[in-house]
DNA sequence: GTCTATAGGCTGATAGAC
DNA sequence: GTCTATCAGCCTATAGAC
């Protein structure tokens, strides 16, 4: 919930202001909805203001694609202490798409909108920085199959998007998908491991 | 190529006409730019003159995504006269990947777009008509593993989606991932069978 | 830092003449 | 069937006052 407090105390416009709000207009109404006029309105500041802090709003949509990113690893780390491998993978894979229905539209503008937004998410593919594929493929790794993490990831990728874009279609709940899918890969682990120890709300 | 003749012999504007165009656009510079105006321009009309055939541009879009979701029908049917089962279904898949591959911007509208639009494209769920889930189902059934089609579909489905919005960070390509996927499914079937006889370009 | 005002666009859709 | 003209909005972004 957005406060509709306008500058309090004459509180300066923060950038973190600005990106709480627009959050929130994502969250609702979807990216296609988040306009500066009215992101100005709900934060109680004139659009003028937002281009003091954001230079665009293509530039307000990749600060919350790094955002969101910083989040699903977050849910992903999680399952670190998961102790046997193959466990832990699952449970990351869970994590992953229980993040993706939580936060449909979050996960809608960094994977499913713009290439650029993906990009600005996973940041400089130079600068080894942690990545969701990164991580996918250190869990794996680590099980002796690595050349797996890619189509795990964009599998999960699968099961999450046409769960937004076409829910009717897709009858299987998308948790039965991945235990689908795991099974596969693991067809020994049985054992569904606790996951997601915290699962914060967006906004 | 949409033809640069203004209604040669007066010739009236048809609904084919208006969807050619609309999919040239769509194809070239993404769902987003098409507006009516630039629609209109590109045929040679008013604006208006749109509205005698289409209720509005969404109805535009809905008939593109049934006529897409056709297209990836007929491409798939292309893969019924091979024998094997899993041979076939691993053409299938192929066939499907790369449709998505070949006509990014018509998957991105159908599948990718809007909930209504996929809705559009699969028609009535009550009038039993073809979908690509259903083609899959059928496909998988007489293999003795009906359960795995939406796991399938699903995963194909995440191939092609990261590839058209986070080419960059899906290093493998998609064709390896399906493989990869199907090798799971189908640990026996290597031979990698004839496909799509005929790839229709759009417009 | 924040405002008002506005430049300079874009959009879908419709009324009414021909 | 097709047009022109227009309604009634929407938008990003900036200039310049305070």
């Amino acid at each position: 919930m957005v406060s509709s407090k306008r500058h309090l105390f004459n509180q300066p416009l923060l950038r973190s202001h600005i990106l709480d709000a627009a959050r929130t207009i994502v969250v609702r109404q979807g990216f296609d909805a988040l306009s500066m006029r009215k992101l100005a309105e709900v934060i109680g500041y004139s659009p003028a203001s937002l281009y003091l802090h954001f230079a665009s709003r293509d530039a307000i949509a990749h600060a919350l694609s790094v955002e969101g990113h910083a989040m699903l690893l977050a849910e992903l780390h999680a399952c670190d202490s998961v102790a046997d491998t193959g466990a832990r993978v699952k449970a990351m894979a869970h994590a992953y798409v229980a993040f993706g229905l939580t936060h449909p539209e979050v996960y809608r503008l960094i994977f499913m909108q713009n290439a650029a937004y993906a990009d600005a998410a996973f940041g400089d593919p130079d600068a080894s920085g942690e990545t969701v594929l990164s991580l996918f493929n250190h869990a794996l790794a680590s099980s002796g199959s690595p050349a797996k993490a890619e189509t795990v990831w964009a599998a999960l990728h699968g099961f999450v998007s046409l769960s937004v874009t076409a829910t009717r279609h897709l009858p299987a709940p998308a948790d039965a998908l991945v235990d689908g899918l795991l099974d596969l890969c693991y067809p020994g682990v049985k054992k569904k491991p606790a996951r997601r120890p915290s699962t914060s709300r967006t906004a």
